[in-house]
DNA sequence: CGCGCAAGTGGCACTTGGTGTCAGATTAGG
DNA sequence: CCTAATCTGACACCAAGTGCCACTTGCGCG
């Protein structure tokens, strides 16, 4: 890793310690389960106190979902990244661009799919994750709410739309993820432009 | 309360309980805020052993969502009973009829109201809130595939399409919704239908 | 009517996630 | 090298649940 030179060693080394609770943590989990492994049997494996354990993470959810956090930040800049003049389905089409080269690479998409079970398997998780990507919902909503308003066409703040067309995009994301890994055959990105585009040809 | 006649005594004592605790409950959770409300607390105010509290709710979050399982039935219910041959779209709206005549009634809608701001306040139960609607979602869907095939449009397991288009129309309730308890003047049916109309009005 | 069984209840001990506190070790930086 | 900020482990503590057991209460049945 050679984009943390620059930090303190306290910072590496708190990094790394992290890092290292992730992956003792998930092995944990893949073997047990998430309830069944306790915070103290991964404070033992890890060889540090369950006091630290929780200086490192705020629950032991955050230690698998904390890195949506970051998700949601990348979601963003991506989608504040893209010309104004463009249509917004089709931003929020490319903003999902990054997260699906990503679950397409074949070093991560092991132990994201491994982390992906896990998650979908433990209800506290489940509803954990839920409410992280309502959260970067929200963010993105108001990011197009200023896209809107630069490409001419402001949007008064009791109109739902903004909200409504994020929460489409994400809900075909969701379809598609979930259609992904019941098939694992088909790759995301053409079942998102499925998603994405089928969602227009129902009628009504 | 006249539905609940042919009902065996126990099963009626045992409702009329879950009720009281719902109540007492409320008015803790309004006063003190809902992490602050110990189970201890609720069961001390209502008359009953916290191990008999877990008897009636599965948990404290239980108490406060139960009722989101008797709406999903609902809405599947709904939904069922729309004509096949109704665009899918429509049907979808107008399965929400009932949500939302029962938030728009006066009576129920101050406890309504308090409930969701309880809901909103504490992540742990918004979390909780995410993943019911989630899976109310995952139900609608299926009743969705089946109307598409019996209106002769079967839809293939691998096409995310119908997942999307429920996911889309629940993200027009929810942020018709959030708008509604935002600007508590607007109607939840005209900015839901704002929501549902506008979705098609982006270009892309 | 009364008897026996199923179901409900309370009390208690216990597990697990998570926090407050404090005293001691470690590190940064002048 | 010394001091102040930070990190750590240990311990006590709290709240949400669960398992267990003894006791009571309502229900069906002869």
């Amino acid at each position: 890793m050679a984009e943390d030179l620059h930090l303190s060693l306290r910072e590496r080394t708190r990094r790394a310690v992290q890092a290292e609770l992730v992956d003792v943590a998930q092995r944990l989990f893949v073997e047990h389960g998430y309830e069944a492994t306790t915070v103290d049997s991964i404070t033992e494996a890890a060889g540090l106190s369950k006091r630290s354990f929780f200086r490192y993470f705020a629950s032991k959810e955050d230690l698998v979902l904390g890195k949506y956090d970051l998700l949601g930040e990348q979601l963003q800049a991506s989608l504040a990244a893209r010309p104004a003049e463009e249509p917004v389905w089709t931003a929020l089409r490319r903003m999902f661009d990054d997260v699906v080269t990503y679950t397409g690479d074949r070093d991560n998409s092991a132990r994201m799919e491994e982390m992906e079970r896990i998650v979908s398997t433990s209800p506290a998780l489940n509803a954990a994750y839920l409410q992280r990507l309502d959260q970067i919902q929200t963010g993105i909503a108001t990011i197009v709410r200023n896209r809107e308003a630069q490409a001419g066409r402001p949007r008064a703040s009791t109109d739902p739309a903004p909200e409504a067309i994020v929460g489409a995009a994400f809900a075909c994301m969701a379809a598609a993820r979930r259609t992904a890994t019941q098939f694992s055959d088909q790759p995301l990105d053409g079942l998102l432009d499925r998603a994405m585009t089928e969602l227009w040809t129902f009628d009504r």
